[in-house]
DNA sequence: TTACGCGATAATACGAATCG
DNA sequence: CGATTCGTATTATCGCGTAA
């Protein structure tokens, strides 16, 4: 005879080395506000707040520590996505993306974190990464590795970069139909001007979908007083597109052709990382040129 | 107090050896 | 011959100490 119900279950384990035990949002409720009340460092609001924009990001791409990130994740402030280092690493071999020496792990807001997200920022942060496909996530990863390069470049020279959250960059024809939906933006604020950008990465090998975006971002384009107010620009944004696929290119090539007022640029992912982003193709004008100002002409 | 580096430890994968 | 166990290398995690 063995009385069942000592025996301790297994947590779900997601790989080899980490497993998480479920939590309610009424639990990650409660935590959050007691750390909500006891204070939260500086690193931590530092790591949310990245987060909270992100979605996802690599332990080189978070400002704190290795360790420290395991603390956090014990706290359920962070989740971190079950792959092992050489199953990361490959994955950013995969996508072109630098493998970074030691450790690779990629970590998402946990339970707590979201809650806390939501306390501090009144927005519904991006979620759901554990659950989505390796790809879906490298998507993001992607994404996210280009946001931080070209803001990086732009803090050389002398910008104050903003990535606005996907969520704050989204237009509503009404409240709950969702007009457009840029992948990312980022607005580089100088001296007396700011820059403003908009962000599609596709991972997909077929150009129907940049067509698709295209005729999105066009009938955007059209609904002047909506961006004007949300976005707070003067002038419809540019798109830059990446993609892993030079047919997508093609796509984008074939749809903006006779078509005016959009303004696309393009360039491979692989390509593009090489030089951190500093040269486009220009769709409209067919032609590289040197999309941000810092590429432009040496000044100063 | 908080962050985090380091060393110790526990957990796991995987190939080899052994069993039935 | 397939299944199970064993041995070992790998590596995630933890506790402690130090520094900011």
């Amino acid at each position: 005879m063995i009385n069942l119900s000592q025996i301790q279950l297994p947590h779900q384990k997601l790989n080899a080395f980490s497993s998480v035990a479920p939590m309610t949002s009424a639990q990650a409720r409660v935590e959050a506000q007691k750390l909500l009340q006891a204070g939260l460092s500086q690193s931590v609001i530092a790591v949310l707040d990245l987060l909270v924009v992100a979605g996802v990001l690599p332990t080189y791409r978070l400002p704190a520590s290795e360790r420290s990130l395991r603390n956090y994740q014990r706290q359920r402030l962070l989740d971190r996505l079950p792959y092992t280092t050489p199953e990361m690493q490959d994955f950013f071999q995969a996508y072109s993306l630098p493998v970074p020496e030691g450790r690779l792990a990629v970590y998402t807001l946990g339970p707590v974190g979201i809650e806390i997200a939501r306390e501090r920022h009144g927005v519904q942060p991006p979620t759901g990464y554990l659950a989505y496909p390796i790809e879906r996530v490298m998507h993001d990863v992607v994404m996210n590795e280009i946001v931080l390069r070209i803001a990086g470049r732009a803090m050389e020279h002398g910008w104050a970069p903003v990535w606005v959250s996907k969520y704050e960059a989204t237009l509503y024809a009404d409240p709950n139909t969702p007009l457009l939906e840029p992948d990312a933006m980022l607005r580089l604020k100088g001296e007396d001007e700011e820059l403003v950008y908009l962000f599609e990465y596709h991972n997909e090998d077929k150009a129907t979908r940049a067509r698709r975006k295209v005729d999105r971002y066009a009938l955007a384009l059209s609904r002047e007083a909506l961006w004007r107010e949300r976005w707070e620009v003067e002038t419809f944004p540019p798109l830059l597109a990446v993609f892993r696929r030079p047919v997508v290119g093609r796509g984008y090539q074939e749809a903006v052709n006779g078509r005016n007022g959009l303004q696309v640029y393009g360039r491979t992912l692989a390509s593009a990382l090489e030089e951190d982003f500093s040269t486009w193709y220009h769709f409209n004008a067919g032609e590289k040129v040197n999309l941000f100002p810092w590429g432009r002409e040496r000044d100063e």
